[in-house]
DNA sequence: GTGGGTGCAAACATTTTGCACCTGC
DNA sequence: GCAGGTGCAAAATGTTTGCACCCAC
């Protein structure tokens, strides 16, 4: 199936770019974003894209206790969901490895893809507690 | 505020413990075996008790990429998600602290709880791949 | 007796889908 | 030209809420 490139896709992809390491946004953030920068756009698009996104890998899906947050940053990584805040702040560690490897092996299962998510204080809401 | 124990309640505490290490179920899952076991107990009920036992801690909502499981073994561990049979496994692993401990001093966080979604391959899916 | 809990139905929020039209390749 | 993409509105899904009644304490 052939991919094509619309002006659609481009404003949503430049939001998401725009918006990198600073906001985890909702399908629903992303709608209103969307919409901001040109109010034609359906709503139904912007879901078609973002579910088709997800499925190429550019996009990660992430599942917090509340909603669904999208991410670009496609690295493996964890997320920190701040009770105090809301946000959802990303955690990058070298030392995943070993533990998935320890799993794999320990329940004879196989790891493709990790969704870690902590839930505690992000830095700021930590500092001013 | 008082909290009761109602027949509806230990109907659905009952499902939860029956079914422990071997299901977590959705909301979904949830209402139709109350209604099984009762047909007058409304889904509404059902729904709200899953939220105040989230609330009260005793049950464990489980964020996956397409909805919310639960699960009532609070005990700290994570989950693998299964992409070929939706199952959801368990894993305890007891080298996660050495992490957490690591992220909270690296990133200046503080992590209550964690959430640690893995996804790949349930044990039987893997063997008969 | 009274306040929390329940059952029902309606409301709500979010996401998907059917369809006719449009557009990138 | 035509398959893939779009906009719109309706539908589907999952969950919550208003309300009158009920029952655990």
């Amino acid at each position: 199936m052939e991919t094509r490139n619309t002006k659609q896709k481009e404003i949503i992809l430049e939001i998401l770019k725009d918006k990198e390491n600073m906001f985890h946004p909702t399908a629903g953030d992303l709608v209103k974003l969307v919409l901001e920068e040109n109010p034609s756009i359906g709503q139904a698009t912007v879901y078609r894209n973002i579910n088709k996104l997800v499925d190429e890998g550019i996009l990660l899906k992430i599942p917090t206790a509340s909603n669904f947050r999208y991410d670009i940053n496609t690295h493996t990584h964890a997320h920190l969901t701040c009770k105090e805040c809301g946000r959802v702040i990303d955690l990058f560690d070298g030392d995943y490895l070993s533990i998935i490897k320890n799993l794999e092996s320990k329940y004879n299962v196989q790891i493709d893809d990790t969704n870690l998510i902590f839930n505690g204080l992000c830095d700021s809401c930590n500092t001013n507690k």
